[in-house]
DNA sequence: AACTTTAATGGG
DNA sequence: GTCACCCATTAAAGTT
C-alpha cells in the first residue's frame, strides 16, 4: 500500500495551483452541505466539475479512494483532517483557505488582493475542536471561524486561485508549504511525542521527592520552603508571592528590586541558594509535573497542539501542552517505544544561515562552509572568539545597540556587508512605518494608527522633547521587529519546506507490517516512520528501529531539498545535528 | 466572581 | 552573564 503515489519526490507534496499546466491532477473543493459532504473537482483553468454528495460517514472511505490523484482544498485543515486520520486516511496535498487567505490578505506581494481583503469572514482562528470522528461538527459555537460550508470554500479558492496566478512565484511556494505544515501539525498531534512516563517520574522523584496527593507540595519543596521561611525569620510568608517574598527578602536586608533569579543570585545570603532552587523546583512541578503529564501525556504520548502560521512571522505557535517550551531538563523522558528509534535532528545555525543564502552574501556562507558558522567567522579574523562571533551575530540580527553584541556588530558590518545591508535595510524600512516580506512573500503587518500618530505628533511644532523621544524609541523598536522579521521568517518558511518534503520522504518508507511480515491495523502512525515533533529548527522522527538508518537519510535529504527549493543552487549547507537514539528496550 | 495584567521562567 | 527578536504557561495581583 502506498498512499503517497511518487515515494522519491518529496517535493511533489508542495505542488501548488497552477504551478504546472502539465499536472494534471485536479483540485478537489471539499465543504460541508446540509449534514453531508461535498467534493467539487476543480481543473488548471479554473472550470468545475460535477459535485459528489456523500454522508460524512464515507467521506473519509471516499478521500482514501481518490488520495493520490487528488489535491484537497478545505476552509481549515483542523476541521477536516483530523476525522481523516482517525478513519486511517492520510493526505498527500491540501490546500488550506484560511492559513492562505491570511498570508495572501497581507502579502505585499499579493496582486490583486483586495477581493481577498473583503471577504472578512475568512479572518478567523482555527477551529477549536476536539479530535475524532465528528470534529468538524463539534464545533464550539463561541468560537469565530471560518465558513466550512461548500460554497463559501468555492469562491474563496476561485479568489486565491486568481491572486496567486497574477503575484510572484514565492507565494505559490509560501501557500502550499504553509498547508502541508497544517497536515504536519494535525498529524503530529495525533501521532504524538513517545513520552516515558517511568523516565519523568525518576526525574520528579529524584528532584522533587514522592508525588503527594493534590493540594500537596512534594517533600524537598516543603523543606526548601520551610528552610527559606526559617532564614527569613518569617515562618508563614508566601514564597510564591512576589511582593511578600520581596518584601520578607528586604527586612533581611536583601536590597533586591526583583524577584527573578538573575537578580537574587546577585546577593551573598544565607536564604538565597535555597530560595533558588525552591524557585527552580516549584517551576518543574507546576509546570511540567505529574499533574501536566496526567493532562498532557497520560496515555504515554504527549501531543501538544501546534498552531501553524500562529506567530506573525510565520512561525508556528502552541496552545496547550507548553510544547515550545519543554525544559531540556525531562527531554530524557522522550524515549522511543521497544523496536523503534528516534531520529532527533536540528539545524545548527539556522537564521545565520538563511540570512547568508537570503542576501547572497558570499562572505558569509564561505564563514558557514566547512565548520561550525561561529568557528569560521573567528577563523576569518573577524572577532577573536566562538562566543563573540554568535553574540554579534545575534545582535545584528535582533537590532542590538548596546552591551557586548551592539559593539561587535560593526566589525560584521565591515566583513559581510551584504548580509547586513539586508536586515539594516529591513529596520530602516520598519523605522519608516514600512512594510517587509520573507524570503517567499509573507509580510510583516503594518504599523499600528497608535504608532503612527505618535509619528505623526512628533513632528508637530508644539511638540516636547519627551514626544520625539517616545517617538523615536517606537521608530527604533518597530525597526528591530522589521529587522527581525524577515529573517525569522524566511528560517520559518525554510523550516515548512524541510517538514514538507520530510514527511513526504518517511511516508515512502514501508510499513512495518512489510518487515516484521506480522500484519498490524492501526494508525498509520503506528506502522511507519512518521515525524513526532517540530520546534523551529528541530524535528524527531519516531521510526521502526530497521528503518533508522532510512529515516535518518531522509532527514537529511530534505534538509538540502529545502534548501534548493527556496534558494536554488547555491554554495552553502544548512549543516544538521542529527542522532539516531535507540533507547534500550524496557522490561 | 470573572476577567485581565504582571512577573517570572521555560523554549527557539 | 546580558538581552536584542519571536513565543506559552503559571500563579498572584489588579481590575471590573
Amino acid at each position: 500500500m502506498r498512499l503517497h503515489p511518487c515515494p522519491r519526490r518529496g517535493l511533489r507534496a508542495l505542488t501548488v495551483p497552477g504551478a504546472s499546466a502539465g499536472d494534471a491532477v485536479p483540485w478537489i473543493v471539499v465543504g460541508a452541505i446540509g449534514d453531508g459532504v461535498a467534493l467539487v473537482p476543480v481543473a488548471a483553468d479554473g472550470s468545475r466539475g460535477d459535485t459528489t454528495r456523500l454522508d460524512r460517514r464515507d467521506f473519509a472511505d471516499r478521500v482514501r479512494r481518490t488520495e493520490g490523484t487528488a489535491r484537497w482544498v478545505w476552509s481549515d485543515t483542523t476541521a477536516w483532517y483530523p476525522a481523516l486520520l482517525a478513519g486511517g486516511v492520510r493526505v498527500a496535498r491540501c490546500h488550506d483557505l484560511r492559513l492562505a487567505h491570511a498570508i495572501l490578505r497581507d502579502s505585499a506581494r499579493a496582486v490583486a488582493a483586495d477581493r481577498l481583503r473583503s471577504a472578512t469572514e475568512w479572518d478567523a482562528a482555527a477551529s477549536v475542536v476536539d479530535d475524532g470522528p465528528s470534529a468538524l461538527f463539534d464545533i464550539d459555537p463561541g468560537t469565530r471561524e471560518v465558513p466550512h460550508d461548500l460554497d463559501s470554500a468555492l469562491a474563496e479558492f476561485e479568489r486565491q486561485r486568481e491572486v496567486i496566478a497574477a503575484s510572484a512565484a514565492g507565494l505559490r511556494l509560501l501557500v502550499a508549504a504553509e498547508s502541508v505544515g497544517a497536515l504536519v501539525a494535525t498529524e503530529m498531534h495525533a501521532a504524538g511525542v513517545p513520552w516515558d512516563a517511568e523516565v519523568h517520574d525518576g526525574i520528579l522523584t529524584g528532584l522533587l521527592g514522592p508525588r503527594e496527593p493534590a493540594g500537596r507540595l512534594p517533600a524537598r519543596i516543603e523543606a526548601l520552603g520551610a528552610e527559606v521561611r526559617a532564614l527569613l525569620g518569617d515562618p508563614g510568608v508566601s514564597l510564591d508571592s512576589q511582593p511578600k517574598l520581596l518584601r520578607a527578602l528586604h527586612r533581611v536586608g536583601v536590597a533586591a528590586a526583583s524577584t527573578s533569579k538573575w537578580e537574587l543570585r546577585e546577593y551573598d545570603h544565607p536564604v538565597i541558594a535555597p530560595l533558588l532552587e525552591y524557585k527552580r523546583l516549584m517551576r518543574l512541578f507546576t509546570a511540567n509535573g505529574w499533574a501536566w503529564r496526567d493532562e498532557w501525556a497520560p496515555d504515554g504520548r504527549f501531543r501538544p497542539v501546534y498552531v501553524p502560521g500562529g506567530v506573525v512571522t510565520g512561525r508556528w505557535a502552541s496552545s496547550g501542552g507548553g510544547a515550545l517550551q519543554m525544559p531540556r531538563q525531562l527531554r530524557p523522558a522522550v524515549r522511543a517505544d521497544p523496536g523503534w528509534s528516534l531520529v532527533v535532528a536540528d539545524v545548527a545555525q539556522l537564521e545565520p544561515r538563511v540570512l547568508a543564502a537570503m542576501s547572497r552574501d558570499a562572505a558569509l556562507a564561505d564563514s558557514a562552509r566547512d565548520t561550525d558558522l561561529y568557528e569560521g567567522i573567528v577563523s576569518r579574523g573577524v572577532v577573536s572568539t566562538r562566543s563573540e562571533a554568535k553574540f554579534a551575530l545575534l545582535g545584528a540580527m535582533y537590532g542590538a545597540t548596546t552591551g557586548d553584541s551592539g559593539r561587535l556588530v560593526p566589525a560584521l558590518r565591515r566583513a559581510y556587508p551584504r548580509a547586513m545591508g539586508l536586515v539594516d535595510d529591513a529596520a530602516r524600512v520598519g523605522e519608516e512605518g514600512g512594510v517587509v516580506s520573507t524570503w517567499l512573500g509573507r509580510s510583516s503587518p503594518p504599523p499600528s494608527p497608535g504608532w503612527r500618530a505618535l509619528q505623526g505628533s512628533a513632528g508637530d511644532p508644539e511638540a516636547t522633547e519627551a514626544d520625539r523621544t517616545r517617538a523615536r524609541r517606537a521608530a527604533r523598536d518597530r525597526g528591530r521587529f522589521t529587522r527581525n522579521f524577515v529573517v525569522q521568517g524566511t528560517a520559518a518558511e525554510w523550516a515548512l519546506a524541510w517538514l514538507g518534503d520530510l514527511r513526504a520522504r518517511l511516508a515512502a518508507l514501508p510499513l512495518v507490517d512489510e518487515v516484521d511480515a506480522a500484519p498490524r491495523s492501526g494508525p498509520l502512525h503506528a506502522r511507519q516512520a512518521h515525524l513526532a515533533f517540530f520546534l523551529h529548527d528541530e524535528v524527531i522522527v519516531h521510526t521502526p528501529a530497521a528503518h533508522a538508518a532510512l529515516a535518518a537519510e531522509a532527514v537529511s535529504l530534505a534538509a538540502d531539498a529545502a534548501t534548493r527549493l527556496l534558494f536554488g543552487d547555491i554554495p552553502l549547507d544548512f549543516r544538521l545535528d542529527l542522532q539516531v537514539r535507540i533507547d534500550a528496550a524496557k522490561e
